[in-house]
DNA sequence: GGCTCCATGTAAGGAGTTACATGATTCA
DNA sequence: TGAATCATGTAACTCCTTACATGGAGCC
């Protein structure tokens, strides 16, 4: 069984052609909105996974500086296209947000901190909000730059829902609360 | 360092009392918005190092069936607050959406597959969203139900932005020929 | 006595993280 | 020549998952 990452990788070297285990580092650490550290005890063993699985193969350790450029089998293209369409139901729950974890339990705090705290929620979501607000402002002419667009958007969209959200909260609490 | 889980476990013990670990087990799993597996080789490990760290602490091995009360230490109640309170520019960031990372790749598809994928999408998406709906019906009348409707909400949120963020791309999809 | 929950664990395994290790290449 | 960068990897560790194991309490 695959990993979203191995598929991850999958996708992105079927979207970019051949690449080295570096290139998708790289990739993957140039990314606003993916989730892996992408470090090298991430990559490189799934790169191996793979390879072990014949979903992608390697070319001759050649090029530039000698990365060896890793494309997809047929197999592996295969196994990107199941991975697209087998659509599970679990595919449709809410993720796990942590401030929405955290969102649970602020009746711990007292008033006080818990006015703080939400501020601080909201502020983190701000600036997030603000940084792919700027990564959309990049034009995208390149079907590659239109895709990541999409997720891109779909990432704000997300975090407007929990600004909006946060928002809603803070209405509430600030109702209940004592007047001071 | 705590994990997620382990402050989770913390907030849980906080809001509800002291509690056996297998209550704490069979509240995660009747939650609507939790992640975990909530599996015994999940719950009882982290107990234990929680117990090993002194945040919470076993009652006698008494009650109705010998079940032993954890409860809350003074520390615990520090490491809790800390959690809710120590906000870092992370925890801003969009999380790790399934859906969202597919429809990166979803060029990989032909015309047709792309477009039932996308339906498919949509489709477990709408199916929570109503799970969802359903489960803020019931009426909160207590602190703790409170609560929980609100991190119901929550991922209600999260759902429909991601539906509108889904409907969106069908709308643009529509016209547009596969890339490549 | 058998059956079903309640309640607590352990064992094996996999994935991801951090940190460390190793060369080769480019550039000042 | 030395430093920075490119490029690939390994080692130790933690956490989570699945599956298995154990034993007592209540019930027919």
């Amino acid at each position: 069984m695959l990993t979203e990452l191995d598929n991850c990788i999958l996708g992105v070297i079927w979207r970019e052609g051949p690449m080295s285990a570096y290139d998708i580092r790289s990739h993957f650490a140039a990314s606003t909105t993916v989730a892996w550290s992408s470090s090298t005890g991430t990559i490189y063993p799934a790169t191996k996974r793979l390879l072990a699985a014949k979903l992608i193969e390697a070319g001759p350790r050649s090029g530039p500086r000698g990365r060896q450029l890793l494309a997809l089998t047929v197999e592996g293209n295969q196994a990107l296209h199941q991975w697209l369409e087998n659509v599970g139901p679990e595919l449709g729950s809410s993720t796990a947000d942590p401030l929405r974890t955290r969102v649970h339990f602020l009746g711990a705090l007292a008033s006080l901190q818990r006015k703080r705290a939400l501020d601080d929620y909201r502020e983190v979501t701000c600036e997030q909000i603000q940084v792919l607000e700027l990564a959309l402002d990049k034009p995208a002419r390149t079907p590659v730059e239109r895709s990541e667009r999409l997720g891109t958007l779909g990432a704000l969209m997300e975090l407007k829902a929990r600004l909006a959200w946060l928002e809603a909260i803070e209405a509430e609490v600030a109702g209940v609360a004592s007047p001071k």
